[in-house]
DNA sequence: TGTATTGATTGAAACGTTGTAAATGAACAA
DNA sequence: TTGTTCATTTACAACGTTTCAATCAATACA
């Protein structure tokens, strides 16, 4: 493998000389400069990336630190997504982007956290969190004591070099309930889960909003199951329509779920149940899963932008290494009601 | 942040005794290394993964090469389950794993594929190719004239230092039309695209070899979308009903499609015509993509292990880089025929 | 002709490790 | 006492860059 010293061989110069050729530096001589590319180009001479990290004490990389005990996360379509817009930038950039995976399952030490920082692999992290909003706020809080640049995602945070980037969620059940009522609609039921994510939370203040304002009365459904599966959806479908049958009030005429997965166990009961979606009861969900457009009727719902938060995320931390850090720490990107046909 | 000889002054040591300790090297005696470890815990040291990898000319990364021009490609489920299987390994065997985005989306020079390896960012790379059989054909080859270390998804290779690691396609699409058969279905079609797939092209030569030992004709059925859109698999459908309807022969009874996303566009048309799935028409897609448990009715179809291809490809390339090359070149790992409602 | 002034190039010292070969020191045998 | 082992420890030279001060050549000026 060709090193600079072949190349400056080559050329007939010195490393220096090389160094300065590889970054465009005004000083060489155009035939000099020239005489450089060709030696660069004859050996397939490139830059050893290790070398200049140790040099310059950066690793041009980030990481994507995700914090979630289930082993096949990437496969969630929100990280997923989110991972395709960290990549994106980053390569625009010049970065390269390091996953990031905590070993063992268990609580997590601010030393094993703080690894990849402190072991000079990447410069920055993008932190994604699974779980209940404390669950995991000693990560946070030992990422903010030992000072180095992260952002999280869909979560507050403050801190010296600490980024928040977060989706509307507020906005977009507040928009979501507001279409039920245009189109109607008044006994709307919001489908939520024991598990609390600070997200989700957020969805359910939106709804709330917009019931008041309408001068309703809020209707909230619990799925039991902790997970946010879409079994979980159906049993509290199921429990909602049994009570409402049996002992009234009258049945919902639409629901609005904390998230796609539950929507569809939802929409499976109300099926089975004979009542038509939307004509029946409508159905809107959260989040725009792949899965969303696949289901029939195709889900309408609000999109989280969650491709768009990666990029955000990326983009600030790579201009805060690179010198330039936003004014603002707390970055809400537009959510949008995409309207298909169940709702 | 600490170095090594922070560590050596404040053990009392040299330098070589903490790497000596750092690496569980038995020649050091308990009492020093006791003071050494202490040290180390005192000053948050973490060595710098940066220094040992010019030292050493090894990166401890691999690389996730994803060759496709679509920038949100972690958002294909197969992607991101690939991805989840190298991460599960990777954090094992404390390997980094670098996304590897190669920049732009024209035509990919050699040199810009091999700069990862080149520059010491990656010790070997997974590839995972989108598009046609041939379309990416110079990028394997360049690999392999290059000489380095890597995985190809779903595509046969030879070469000195390339694994292959495929899912049976040949294989699964074979037992799904069995069990078709088994049902009693005969006029079975299948559901192609116009794009070729080296992996597709093996689930219809599967396909085939059931009709003809059933002896049976083959119907097949292609989607004028290049794309694998479910909308594409609706025309193709609605083109196959339209033409049986009016000419003969009989409509299919059964529907073995190429992939998840075509089976759910062909489901939508035959709800639409009022045929009953799976009673009129049974639907076997293949893939299992997240959403086929979401459809209604859930989906039959063909797993792809694409968590498991992604563990026995980081398994392989390991293992080689650490000296244990595996004798066989080619792996194909089981599908397995999930059944759910629609066939 | 000698001296600044500029422009282009280079030498040498880091950056933080690790492997090797050599050094140290203790224990022991002759 | 003097070698000879053996178990520990250490000095030193890489690994491939970049940076900064220093050099050198050529031109401009007096």
């Amino acid at each position: 493998m060709a090193t600079i010293w072949d190349v400056a061989r080559e050329a007939g110069v010195s490393p220096s000389t090389v160094s300065n050729v590889i970054h465009g530096r005004p000083v060489v001589k155009p035939a000099t400069r020239q005489r450089v590319l060709e030696a660069i180009a004859k050996l397939d001479y490139h830059p050893s990336r290790v070398a200049q990290g140790l040099r310059q004490q950066t690793s041009r990389a980030i990481g994507f630190l995700v914090l979630d005990p289930n082993p096949r996360w990437p496969a969630d379509p929100l990280h997923a997504e989110v991972l395709a817009g960290l990549s994106e930038i980053a390569t625009e950039h010049d970065y390269s982007l390091l996953l990031d995976r905590p070993p063992g399952n268990g609580q997590l030490t601010a030393r094993e956290l703080l690894q990849p920082f402190r072991s000079g692999q990447i410069d920055a992290a993008v932190v994604a969190l699974a779980g209940t909003s404390d669950s995991h706020q000693h990560v946070l809080d030992a990422l903010n004591q030992a000072g180095v640049l992260f952002a999280v995602l869909e979560r507050e945070i403050e801190g010296e070099c600490a980024y928040s980037v977060m989706g509307a969620n507020e906005d977009g059940a507040y928009a979501a309930t507001q279409k039920l009522l245009r189109d109607g609609r008044r006994r709307i039921a919001f489908l939520d889960s024991t598990q609390m994510w600070p997200a989700i939370e957020l969805r359910l203040s939106g709804y709330r909003r917009a019931m008041r304002e309408a001068g309703l009365e809020a209707n909230i459904l619990i799925s039991p199951s902790p997970d946010w599966t879409s079994a979980g959806g159906a049993t509290a479908m199921l429990n909602l329509l049994a009570r409402c049958e049996r002992e009234g009030p009258p049945c919902p005429d639409a629901v609005l779920a904390g998230n796609d997965v539950l929507a569809v166990g939802a929409m499976h009961v109300l099926r089975e149940r004979g009542l038509r979606i939307p004509a029946d009861v409508a159905v809107i969900g959260f989040d725009d899963f792949e899965f969303a457009r696949y289901v029939d009727p195709p889900l309408t719902t609000v999109r989280l932008p969650a491709y768009e938060m990666g990029k955000r995320a990326a983009e600030l931390l790579i201009a805060h290494l690179e010198g330039h850090p936003a004014s603002q720490r707390r970055h809400v990107l537009p959510t949008e009601l995409v309207v298909r046909q169940s709702g």
